[in-house]
DNA sequence: CTGTTAGCGCGTTCAA
DNA sequence: TTGAACGCGCTAACAG
């Protein structure tokens, strides 16, 4: 390679260097066949020489293709949105593309700011995980023709493919089950602030099936983090007539706030209390007592939302609605 | 020509709309102030009407900018990556920067890979935290004036700068430390393979240092896995000479892993054995008992990185080295 | 097999 | 204040 790389080289600067013409050397670099073996030497030669590679942004351009793919997901503090980032990366990477990440902090504005910018973007395609957005929202994007998959609405067309995580149906069944087994039961929902849409839904869902068969819910309010929720429970377990019931927490670090605090106060584990968190992941079973949890493996749900959007690019899929169903690992914070 | 954008409204669309030359609207949508109040209502009234937005990638083929930072990772797997990519992201928005992800996934020739895509991807700058990596690609990278803050090596220059995270000295100190009160103590490293370049300086680091003072280290092998690591441990604790010493882990899961094993093995903690983890992160203090851990606020770091980057860009960055040490946080799975 | 030419969508002179 | 023309780096016809 060259010293002086002050001026990125240009496919014209190749082509000067190794006398052909610019289409020639275009041909090279994308591997056409046809192209003598010694002009093919020629310009791969002059491209060590000068280190030229060539401009995505310039070839996008030309050819309406990025090989880029945006993702758009509420932040990567959770561990769980990581294990899925993982996953559509994974895949992204095998396919050649790459990923730019459109991050939304949970808040709707963010959220629609960001999705101009994806639109902007010129991405190939996007897999959406963010449940600020609303279907029409989905479908506004839709508008600029950009293939979607998107996870958590169930929803599809042409250019649109979804999964859906189904969490509902298993909370359901466990609450179900608690109350065969403890019919005096009670039954406490860890209601956080800005925890998104889905466990909004998983809230209202879980009130209306309990208030259909007689039954209440109550909710605990908190906020989104360890430290605050773990001080709150340990206040909250004080009172006496608070330590029993099944406790549900939407995430590990959260539900592990609340075995904490209980423990700490005295409270026995499963005997007394039990928790369960809806979102697991694996420290839910490395933590003691280790967490019963609602589980879909979300590492798996990022490839395969990523092979998903590969087949709608090339507008080979099938199937455009993908469901997964949690699994409830029953673990040591709960009776059965 | 895809017909991914056949409906999408280009820069001549909204001038023909408007019915004036798309010079004027490209000052329009750059907000530049010499256009009559007039001329601008129309076009942004054309621009609403046809949903126009402007093309990320035309733009950056014609000022040489991308708004795009390129961001260089093992994965994004782990928690300690995640924070730090979080509060990457976070900065990057406040400036108006996309951020693309180059994934490198633990070896060399990935590693390699990446960085010809993200020479080729245009970026405006780019922040690399990757151990793969040595001295002599980053300064390949700077062959083609991309602006780069690196996590990990010290180095910087015209267009580099750097943030160097301090394990190292806080583990000699601990180990210092322990030898003090503990003279006839026994350190265990747990040599994880494919753990990064980090973390082979940190045992090397470590060896030297012990063998330098009288001591020996003996490494305990096993893999990057809490599962693998945890049955590994099981059937190491099941020998009564390996139940003391001071275990050096690379991460909290795998701090975990050690810790849950020799608990169920009936080993003591810290009675018997002690253990700390290197990369600390808010499981060492969610776990019980909880772990003594080196720590490095990993989302700062990030967001630093990022706010150095956005300066390097504007040329107005002077610290071009900024050095982060660990604090060592005692708790439950240490005496000290 | 190779070169010429015309765009891709936008920013930016330079005139008017 | 506005418009015409050129260039960013590359691909894709179309000729030869």
């Amino acid at each position: 390679m060259a010293d002086n790389m002050k001026d990125r080289a240009t496919i014209y600067g190749v082509a000067k260097r190794a006398g052909v013409s610019l289409a020639t050397v275009s041909r090279v670099i994308n591997g056409k066949n046809n192209v003598t073996e010694k002009t093919k030497k020629q310009v791969t030669d002059a491209i060590k020489e000068l280190g030229y590679r060539p401009s995505a942004l310039a070839r996008g351009l030309a050819t309406n293709k990025s090989t880029n793919i945006g993702i758009v997901i509420p932040g990567t503090n959770y561990v769980y949105i990581c294990n899925m980032l993982s996953g559509m990366t994974d895949i992204a990477k095998i396919y050649g593309y790459q990923t730019t990440l459109f991050v939304t902090r949970r808040s709707k504005e963010d959220a629609q700011k960001e999705i101009e910018k994806l639109i902007s973007s010129h991405v190939d395609g996007a897999v959406i995980f963010d449940d600020e957005l609303d279907e029409n929202e989905i479908k506004y994007i839709q508008n600029y023709n950009i293939p979607l998959v998107v996870i958590g609405h169930e929803m599809s067309d042409e250019r649109l493919a979804s999964i859906t995580l189904d969490y509902k149906s298993t909370l359901i069944d466990i609450t179900k089950d608690y109350y065969e087994r403890t019919p005096d039961g009670q039954i406490n929902f860890l209601d956080i602030t800005m925890a998104g849409n889905m466990m909004d839904d998983l809230r209202d869902n879980l009130l209306q099936y309990t208030s259909a068969n007689g039954k209440s819910v109550s909710l605990i309010h908190s906020e989104d983090s360890y430290q605050r929720l773990y001080s709150d429970m340990k206040v909250y377990f004080e009172t006496p007539s608070h330590r029993h019931g099944l406790f549900i927490c939407p995430r590990d670090s959260l539900a592990c706030a609340v075995i904490n605090a209980a423990i700490e106060d005295g409270v026995k584990i499963p005997d007394e209390i039990e928790v369960i968190s809806v979102v697991g992941t694996k420290y839910s079973y490395i933590v003691r007592p280790q967490v019963s949890s609602l589980e879909i493996d979300l590492f798996e749900v990022g490839s395969i939302a990523m092979r998903m959007l590969t087949k709608l690019l090339k507008g080979e899929l099938d199937q455009k609605v993908f469901r997964f169903k949690s699994q409830f690992a029953v673990r040591g914070s709960t009776k059965k």
